[in-house]
DNA sequence: AATGAATGAGCGTTCATTCAT
DNA sequence: TATGAATGAACGCTCATTCAT
């Protein structure tokens, strides 16, 4: 009986050795060019004990993925939750972006992988990004209600908004040389925000 | 004289045949999953003729989006061209989202196959890249200058509508069911335009 | 503890059966022409395997080169130790011919495959026929320096005796039906060893 | 009938154009890895005249060896009637040394490209290598009956000579830095023509 | 007659998966 | 249960040969 927890332990260790080993191998090298000898290799298993932890290499993936959504969209959840002030959208997106990059393999993986395996995303991606949307468009309706925002529609908001944080973390990946650790992207956040709170258009006095 | 130009014709028939069904099948399959017998027979020639217009397999990916980088910064060169009114963002957004959709195949392989070839694309992608957003910056700075926009730094505006432009792109290429053929979007597309230009925020009346 | 033998055992006879099979294969249809196909079936192996025990197809070849030389080296040294008389050129010469017949496909493979792959040679090739010649060099060295033997320049009389040993077995190989399973150059390997010893022309009687 | 001759000139200019290149090129990398291509680039033309002159890549190889042989056995024919004095073996290793060396293309190619070609050499080089051997075999018998050889087997002594005419230039070939142009072997030819002469041990006085 | 683009069988090699240990 | 050697289908690519021009 004391004799199983270790294994187990051990078991639910190497599960999750395999799967943090994918997502960064996945991610820097993408899910074909990573041979499952690499995954071994970096998760410290033999190459045959993959596959007593995963059916098969595409169902690494699907976990990977399937992870990957939950979290981000758990982080969006907490993140909304955190926020008091409608209006400070500033706050709001400069959070996604710290988050967004602390995911930056996630995100990559998931934007990346999943145009090409819709058979995982059925079930998972389109679920979780229905729910993400739905906790924004909620967010944003709220914002309306409440008189702080236009009367949009709010569906349409939290896609905007859901491009917006999916975009920059994008940028974030690719467009900037990898060695910059972090918050470069911070101006370009707040000029984002400020643009998503006031628009680009000088306001027309109320007057005129 | 006349005789060469068949001859010459079909050359390029030939070498564009391959980069059609190439750009469709990667956007489709993935570069990985699509093997050089698909890349053939798509292109209704023999294995082997892929080699004399093409040094390899990853020659036709380059090819591709190096082709489809100039065709998208070409649009939107276009696009911009062809805007006169500083405050119509709701007609550029609808035309970029027309524009995307329609290279929707370009757009998906330079965003899912460029962070895993940065060969391809350290001198291609980042100079278009660079292209669009100086000339996205220069228009912006335009209408800051003009007293249309608020002074915002131009950079930065800039790419937050490069991000928007190909954001839109993304989703309309993956979280719509792909059956639509297109106008779908374009209540989205004035959303954005229309946060784009006056905000979320209720304006607040100078007056009050 | 036992149980580890065989599979080690297994190991072993994979890699000698495809060097085995090589060293044929290459022999009767050269390097080129042997498929790595042909290379799995004849050693009863998956194609696969191969490369488990091989990085390519050439270390393939430079396992077989390294250890024909090795062997053959080998076999003529202790042909050499065994040799007690040094008049006996006959004894030694038909040792030589039985021992390069029974080596047959390896002389033929080294002969005709060094010449193409001289970045297998070097280093190896190269030592092996050093050491092959100064060991007949010294067996010459002796025999002059014991009296027996003319006092000509013993570095020039083994090259002499190599390309003897080496042409010996190419006629053996090639020129005879090889049908014939062997001791059909045994009058040659006489005549040769004759000539070595006496030379072609008649003696002068040292009176005359 | 003026306009024929030039285009038959040209034609057997081709012919021998690729029989030269070919010859030099089989020596160099061997007969399979030379390509058609590389062969047409080395004559001149292109492509798929090679095939208007040969019939396949493989009677390309059968010419350059057939007419190797040829040349090879006129040239020693050649020597041989040159050869005056029957105890000057000197001067005929020598010449036939200098001789190789200058064929020696041909010599390799004929060397490592026959083996692996039976059916190109059945009616050529067994018939050739048997009228050189048979020349020999006529001078060495006339030196027998003239008294100055020793009176051995005519056949085997003839065998033992083309081993070290073909011998020698091997080793020319190949255990000899490449860059030497010719000559450094003079030596070696002198000991070997010693030997053959003389034989390695020292001649008992007759009268002791 | 000369050309060289097109061909496609066949090559060496990879790698996800299996299974005896 | 974990292992890693063995597997073989499938890959990207080569190149001798053909044939329309």
């Amino acid at each position: 009986m004391l004799l199983h927890r270790p294994t187990q332990t051990s078991d639910q260790k190497i599960h999750s050795r395999i799967l943090e080993s994918a997502e960064h191998l996945f991610a820097t090298q993408g899910y074909e060019r990573t041979t499952t000898k690499q995954l071994a290799e970096a998760s410290h298993v033999a190459e045959g004990t993959l596959f007593r932890h995963f059916e098969n290499k595409k169902s690494i993936l699907a976990a990977v993925i399937s992870e990957g959504w939950n979290t981000l969209l758990n982080d969006l959840l907490a993140t909304l939750c955190e926020v008091s002030d409608y209006q400070d959208m500033v706050a709001l997106m400069r959070h996604r972006i710290k988050d967004f990059h602390h995911h930056a393999d996630l995100v990559k993986v998931c934007l990346t992988q999943s145009p090409f395996h819709p058979e995982l995303c059925e079930p998972l991606q389109k679920e979780r990004l229905r729910q993400m949307q739905e906790v924004l468009e909620a967010f944003v309706q709220t914002g309306i209600d409440r008189g702080f925002y236009r009367p949009l529609d709010a569906a349409n908001v939290a896609q905007v908004m859901l491009i917006l944080f999916l975009g920059i973390s994008w940028i974030d990946n690719h467009w900037l040389n990898p060695s910059s650790s972090a918050p470069s992207q911070v101006p370009l956040a707040d000029t984002l925000a400020d643009i998503l709170m006031n628009g680009l258009l000088v306001h027309q006095p109320a007057t005129s």
